[in-house]
RNA sequence: GGGCUUGUAGCUCAGUGGAUCAGAGCACUUGACUACGGAUCAAGGUGUCGGGGGUUCGAAUCCCUCCAAGCCCGCCA
């Protein structure tokens, strides 16, 4: 099912290539683009502009020729070239109707699977064991699953991996506290109870930072646990599972499904790393630690900036764990695609880790290795999010209160209206939206800059927000049950008589094209603000177009665009990690 | 000192592979409830697109430069 766009593009570049007699000929930028202006028509071409120069002949007449032989007579009204030469295409009403029809039939919507599936890892959300997640983790999280659901949908391969920190020095710290603390954990050789596991951390640490001979023990724990000592391996996987614990019931409130591989899982490749890179002579010792030297990265002093491969004491730090994992995912798991969802300040590290990747041959030119950066998450006061104490706020916390006010915000609409529910209803409502409105809230923001979190505007009934999306929706179901309509069995015939039926029609049809700008540049803010967008144009049509009590053919034409738009609506939705609700 | 990101309406931000755009939401004012659920819709306006250069027929968009904010820059991740 090709989308207008395509269509017009297949037809134009035929005519062109004729034209210039190259069968091969590809231009440099889109040929077709949706029209800047709705008075301009539905589509746009600029090519004539560029290629007229190079063929040293005027803009205008060069469109009209192209124009002459193209055959567009059933896609659309005969084409206008206007201004320095943009030829302007206006769909024909038959063909937007006739198009609709299918894409109502398609589960898919008209979004096409992809010719060739590749084998993509997302590494995403990847919080430290024995920390608390906080909000930077929520948004590799979000943005992380909703790329996996992208590409899932598109047909491709995906691996969710989760690169929790698994194996670093804190655990000398933390099992060295814990033998101080709790001894009876190493004498019952049972699961005790730490209580809080982040509480736990914060003991551990300020016991750390205040005494000389516990550092020693704990760097000694360190080394006998990388040696593989059983009762300090036992205590570490009881860490590890606490957290574990502790993370899943995060990943289950917001229903993001994630493979855990931490760096543990890397440890045993570590020193083949390091030895590669010694053989291949990228590798060089340098005070005391080994370092690949890359051309491009400079330090404060201007000297040239290393990657630390191993540390002078013989330890390996993230940048070896990165690269073996880079190494795995290329050759054990076959990836072709390699997503990392992590915040813009790793940018260096990753174009460092890439490039030593690349010079040792590990990445190859039919693997990509693409960093997705995000921005910080600012508290209203646009300083560092954290609670009015000035503790980093849990993650767990966050999520309760944002669902907590959603509920209240409803108990005050049913007194309002004086309607009754079940606490069922109520609990399961305040959950949806309370998670949605967080996720929207970071799915519609450009995902480079900072953003503000305010429970205030993210679960805000008007304006770019999910309630506003949730709602829209939630008036398709409710003219269904109106009027008892099983859209499951109802193909329209389309008719459309008005503006607002043309606007929401044209609009339906870009959403292939808007799923696949997402699969390519990877911002899901250009989704959202699509199906924001829908949901306006939705409104709308409703406003002004009668649905139910309209005659036919209008009224069944009406329902499908309604049936259309909440097809869409959902299954947008469900990419961004969004579920919709029947009711609310 | 090097690098990265950001700078657009009072606020939060879209738009940044040139032409035919200065845009949305919030907030503010006013209108539409004999209702397919008004959690909606309609109307109302303010901008040196951070500054300055340059390329072009044309720049918020590309290039150069400067300014501001934030982040990164050898043994944390």
């Amino acid at each position: 099912m090709l989308t207008p766009g395509k269509q017009l593009n297949q037809h134009l570049m035929a005519v062109i290539r004729t034209f210039l007699g190259q069968p091969e000929w590809h231009p440099n930028e889109p040929l077709i683009v949706p029209a800047s202006h709705p008075q301009f028509g539905d589509f746009q071409s600029n090519i004539a502009l560029t290629l007229a120069k190079k063929l040293n002949q005027k803009p205008r007449d060069f469109a009209a020729q192209l124009l002459q032989n193209a055959h567009l007579e059933e896609l659309c009204e005969p084409p206008t070239i206007a201004g320095p030469g943009f030829m302007n295409f206006t769909l024909k009403p038959t063909y937007i109707q006739s198009w609709l029809t299918q894409q109502i039939q398609d589960p898919r919507c008209g979004v096409p699977l992809v010719d060739e599936p590749e084998t993509i890892v997302v590494d995403f959300s990847s919080p430290n064991i024995a920390k608390e997640m906080h909000v930077g983790h929520l948004r590799s999280t979000i943005i992380g699953d909703c790329l996996a659901r992208l590409f899932e949908f598109q047909g491709h391969r995906v691996l969710r991996l989760n690169h929790v920190g698994d194996w670093g020095t804190q655990f000398g710290m933390l099992i060295a506290y814990l033998r101080e603390a709790y001894p009876e954990f190493f004498t019952q050789n049972q699961g005790i109870d730490l209580g809080d596991l982040v509480s736990f951390y914060r003991q551990a640490k300020q016991r750390f930072d205040g005494d000389e001979t516990f550092q020693e023990q704990a760097r000694q724990i360190v080394v006998k646990l990388q040696a593989g000592d059983p009762e300090l391996l036992s205590a570490w996987r009881f860490l590890c599972d606490l957290s574990r614990r502790e993370f899943q019931q995060i990943y289950d409130l917001l229903d993001v499904q994630l493979t855990e591989r931490g760096e543990s899982f890397y440890n045993p490749f570590l020193p083949e790393i390091v030895q590669e890179l010694k053989d291949k002579h990228l590798a060089v010792l340098d005070q005391g630690a080994w370092c690949v030297f890359l051309e491009g990265f400079v330090n404060a002093d201007g000297s040239p900036l290393p990657l630390i491969i191993q540390k002078s004491d013989g330890g390996y730090n993230y940048a070896t764990t990165d690269l073996a994992a880079l190494r795995y995912r290329v050759q054990q798991d076959g990836a072709q695609r390699i997503i990392y969802v992590t915040d813009v300040g790793q940018s260096q590290h990753f174009a460092q880790v890439f490039q030593v990747a690349k010079q040792a041959g590990w990445l190859t030119e039919k693997v990509q290795c693409i960093h997705v950066p995000f921005g910080l998450v600012l508290g209203e006061d646009g300083k560092k999010f954290r609670t009015r104490s000035g503790e980093t706020v849990r993650l767990k916390d966050l999520l309760e209160e944002a669902i907590r006010r959603a509920e209240q915000d409803m108990q005050a609409r049913l007194e309002a209206e004086q309607r009754q529910e079940s606490p069922e209803f109520m609990h399961n409502l305040a959950r949806v939206i309370g998670i949605s409105a967080v996720k929207y809230a970071d799915l519609s923001q450009n995902r480079l800059s900072n953003y503000s979190f305010s429970y205030d505007k993210m679960l805000a009934l008007q304006g770019n927000t999910a309630p506003y999306l949730l709602y829209a929706y939630v008036r398709v179901q409710g003219i269904a049950r109106k009027g008892a309509i099983d859209f499951d069995q109802f193909i329209p015939e389309f008719v459309f008589s008005t503006q607002p039926e043309f606007i929401l029609a044209k609009h339906l049809m870009q959403f292939p094209d808007g799923v696949e700008q997402l699969g390519q540049d990877l911002f899901p803010n250009r989704l959202s603000n699509y199906l924001f967008e829908l949901s306006q144009k939705f409104n709308q049509f409703y406003d002004q177009c009668p649905i139910l009590s309209a005659p036919d053919p209008e009224r069944t034409s009406r329902l499908g665009l309604a049936h259309l738009t909440a097809k869409v609506l959902k299954l947008g939705l469900s990419l961004l990690g969004i579920p919709v609700v029947e009711r609310m």
